[in-house]
DNA sequence: TCGTAGTTACGTACGGCGTACGTAGTGCGC
DNA sequence: GCGCACTACGTACGCCGTACGTAACTACGA
């Protein structure tokens, strides 16, 4: 009954488990998995504390005792799927590297769909997220720059990536659990925003429409961006 | 009772107003300034259809009346706060006018700091997101490439913005309706950062930290982002 | 001209959510 | 071996989005 009143506290500081007391039926880990397990399958609103509670076979309030706040869990989540970021000896070649990794994270999110909306919200730093941090700057250390330098090249490409991927998945992330199909849902967008660009009122816009009409290659287009970005830092240029 | 099956629709398609019944006792900017209001005053969550009924002054279902469903009202509200985008007569400068975008997209997103939440989950194309882009596209002109690069270069220029803002934000948007300040909240991260850095696990990231250990200037590095993209785009190197 | 169909307005109600709180049982540290 | 910190979890409260039914109202087709 003592100490639940709220105070700031990073939940990878809280150990798992404290002497006294039944040992925890659960690890974290645990936890974690079942979120991630419920997410994939049914996009990030499923996963509620009752839906985890049962994916993981125990009462509902039995959760607070791995996590004291929902949004704990989502640092769990996001901090497990870190985890399955593979690591490597670095080539020694920085951007083949970098473009490397960027790929890992962009499958990363298409296999977890839900995380580029967790990303865009945590800042914290959790154990998985250090080791991949470090892992990036391990890659740039044929890169001649400051720290500072190489952490704002991996923070704009996390931030190219993830905003790229959230595009890509956003019709099919907002389509989930609504009655009709993404087909019929990008039908009436495409729709409308023809209508829209024939009035005549965005000349330029309606030529780049009208330009490039065929289905765009997603893929070349997030390999431009990578690419671009990596230049970007490259030294002479 | 007839026509409330629900079928796939774009908010901006659908008239404002149709012949027939009593004349609504709003328009449709009143609901999204209502919302705005209180997005901006309690944050993104406040934003309930009883909350912003209350604000408008109906009853909670009236507002169904002018939003078919929750989502609609979100993209009623970046399209409120997207019309508040100053557009000028393009200098012939596109860099400098696209400089220009970047930091009025991101004073509009410290004003409505619910925005980037919003932003990367909505990709409809709203009447004032279509003049924006066409504006970014005029302030283009200048520079020789196809429509496909310049959409990819705005495309990169708002992830890149929008990210950083975020992140900015992130902190302070976390700390509301928490019981504890902000400032304790990044106390306790940065005691269990420092921590975590100091048990020689990460020997890159303990170096950037301990070299720029001064508050980070955010004002510059996302001037330097910014910089870094639109060079990227510019011809030759 | 007038009936009626399509609207607006809105109260009620349902199933879900996060989580505060109380209680019972458990096992380590003193 | 006692006590306390911990686990487990049922109940309950106040929110949420929104389906549905009803009543009032108005523009159009006959």
């Amino acid at each position: 009954m003592a100490g639940r009143t709220a105070r700031p506290e990073v939940i990878w500081a809280r150990p798992e488990r404290t002497g006294r007391g039944p040992k925890p039926a659960y690890t974290r880990a645990d936890v974690a998995a079942a979120a991630v397990r419920i997410a994939d399958a049914g996009g990030l609103d499923a996963v509620s504390m009752r839906h985890v509670a049962a994916e993981l076979g125990c009462g509902t309030m039995s959760l607070y005792n791995y996590v004291p706040r929902k949004e704990d869990l989502y640092e769990l989540m996001v901090d497990a799927v870190s985890g399955e970021h593979e690591l490597w000896e670095p080539s020694g070649d920085w951007r083949a590297d970098l473009r490397r990794v960027a790929h890992q994270s962009r499958e990363l999110m298409r296999r977890h769909t839900w995380l580029p909306r967790l990303m865009s919200g945590i800042y914290g730093f959790s154990p998985n997220a250090l080791r991949y941090l470090e892992h990036c700057l391990t890659c740039l250390d044929p890169l001649e720059a400051s720290s500072g330098t190489k952490m704002e090249l991996i923070a704009m490409l996390n931030a190219v990536v993830t905003m790229y991927v959230s595009n890509e998945l956003a019709t099919a992330e907002r389509t989930r659990s609504l009655p009709w199909s993404e087909a019929e849902e990008t039908a009436v967008r495409i729709a409308y925003l023809g209508g829209r660009v024939a009035t005549g009122a965005y000349p330029r816009l309606a030529a780049a429409f009208t330009e490039d009409a065929g289905p765009i290659d997603l893929e070349a287009v997030f390999e431009r961006a990578v690419t671009r970005v990596l230049d970007g830092f490259a030294p002479r240029g």
